[in-house]
DNA sequence: CAGGAAATTCAAATACTACTGGAATTACAA
DNA sequence: TTGTAATTCCAGTAGTATTTGAATTTCCTG
């Protein structure tokens, strides 16, 4: 089975992509291929089809399912396994984002944590705490944010989405109405 | 002028984190330093705290300011160039999106674009056709949302992050209000 | 429980990227 | 223009990461 013009195109992107996030190149390409492909794959089916060893293969699903990007599926009668990527692409986009958080976000707030903490004020250091708090209160706020919101059903999402900055008119209004003619600031 | 321990975790904690990046170790250390300095640095300075070479220093400037996480300025009677960092971390972090945006996003975007105009419906191809559909707009999506969302001042994103799945709630109320009774759905 | 197919681990080779010191170039002040 | 201080470019080197084939382990099947 070769591969046609778009997939391959799709497929070498992924590479080059990959790259550029911390994930290797052939990562990237075997993600791809899985993504487009319509059944599961195993890993001599990918190994051929991409011409790398077969080990390195099995190294690079090991680490795609570490990063939740593809799943193990067992086929009746089969023995080898075989990997799929899930059907939804919001859940492909809400597992990216909470497997970088776990990986890159939390070790980071921990470290601007301990650095406000354990800091009895020395004088020539105010301005770099202050730096580290900003930091902090951003990166927090971001997280819980996307905590909060990533709950919400991919429907609501998109909806919410589509609305971009308009949901702030929409809030505002709704304030007037409650808030009765009070002026607010 | 030596750092202190503080610091020096916040540097080297970015150097790590630079990695995972795309953006390599001294870059990383490199905007630390900067981001933590309240006056302007130049590349001197910079090169005898982390003792890394002069040239390198001034490479690693360079991507740097391509990122446009850092800007030139001038101090006058000074013949050097000096580096600092965006005092508000909201300008840092629009920067940070709209820079990996311009790099990352639109090329992605022309590339599944172009798979899915230049492609005369082959039979064999359905299914990657639809799976490069559903990501392109799920990717369209959130980009056109962050270009809509990134004007507002950060006080207001500030509130809004601050509600995050609540503005469901909200905007659920005013529509009940504005369809007067109405079912929805 | 033996035989075999698949998966995993490992060490070595290869390919890539980052870093340095010095040479060439630029920009500025006198 | 000329001298000087700073920056940029470049080629060699050091250091990392990737990839592979072979050896080992796991686990299914008869």
């Amino acid at each position: 089975m070769s591969i046609s013009p778009t997939k391959e195109k799709f497929i070498s992107h992924f590479g080059e992509m990959g790259s550029r996030w911390g994930i290797n190149r052939t990562v990237g390409q075997i993600y791809a291929l899985i993504f487009l492909s319509e059944k599961p794959l195993c890993a001599d089916e990918i190994a051929e089809e991409l011409t790398f060893s077969r080990s390195n293969v099995g190294m690079s699903l090991k680490e795609l399912q570490a990063w939740r990007l593809v799943k193990l599926v067992h086929i009746p009668g089969e023995r080898r396994e075989f990997f799929e990527a899930p059907k939804d692409v919001w859940e492909i986009f809400r597992n990216l984002v909470e497997e970088r958080r776990r990986r890159e976000v939390e070790p980071t707030l921990s470290m601007l944590r301990e650095a406000l903490l354990k800091n009895d004020a020395k004088e020539d250091e105010q301005y770099a705490l202050g730096r580290i708090q900003q930091m902090h209160d951003l990166i927090e706020l971001t997280s819980a944010w996307f905590d909060d919101v990533e709950k919400l059903s991919p429907e609501t999402l998109q909806t919410l989405m589509k609305m971009g900055s308009k949901v702030v008119k929409i809030i505002e209004f709704t304030d007037r109405l409650r808030l009765d003619g009070k002026s607010k600031k």
